[in-house]
DNA sequence: CTGTATCCGTGCCGATACTG
DNA sequence: CAGTATCGGCACGGATACAG
């Protein structure tokens, strides 16, 4: 449980596992995605994320070039739970409107 | 996802939800079984879980008498996404096994 | 036994600005 | 384009003590 909360228990991790659930990306992409995370938050967090072994970097040539991100094959593993997560969240929206905007830490809509 | 994310997000609730689908409990028990929290951050979590709906207090004759935390069916619907998590956060444990302790907000093995 | 009151530390996140 | 640097805030969680 608990370890389960320190790999994808960050704000925004849910949100990138998802949508690199989806294909792969670049960082404006992810950033522009989940808006409105700043770039050094989205920096952080998929640091985490490859710190954790769900995330890999592609470097795909000399800079300027995007870097992508893809899930590595671990991190796909996830993807049933971040879709479970979604799903019941999707639900609890039609339950509990109100859910959506009072929260404090509540700004991405995947 | 940001909605399912601010009502099963907070450090303990994931852990309460395990519990208390493990059967009905009261404020003591769950004290016990998700240690070491404190009374002040699990009255918190209760009533947020309460407020979400997805966990019911009833109390069970004039104090000093228990009073019993249960799920409502609601919070039942939870439980399957409860589970994923547990689930994938153990392989996560086995994969790394370091999750489990350099984290600050780590205490709960559930 | 079931909580509440008070105080406090800090982890997490954000804004803004800057660099290769 | 892909980040890093610096600064700051504030909500969240925690410790301890007390109350019905």
């Amino acid at each position: 449980m608990a370890a389960a909360f320190a790999a994808i228990g960050g704000k925004w991790k849910l949100t990138l596992l998802y949508w690199l659930g989806h294909g792969e990306s670049h960082f404006a992409g992810l950033r522009r995605r989940s808006a409105p995370i700043t770039p050094k938050v989205l920096a952080e967090q998929l640091r985490e994320l490859e710190a954790d072994g769900l995330v890999e970097r592609v470097a795909t040539g000399p800079v300027p070039a995007p870097v992508i991100y893809r899930l590595t094959p671990y991190g796909s593993t996830v993807l049933p739970v971040v879709e479970g997560v979604r799903v019941w969240g999707e639900e609890h929206l039609r339950r509990s409107p109100a859910a959506g905007t009072p929260m404090s830490c509540v700004n991405a809509i995947a």
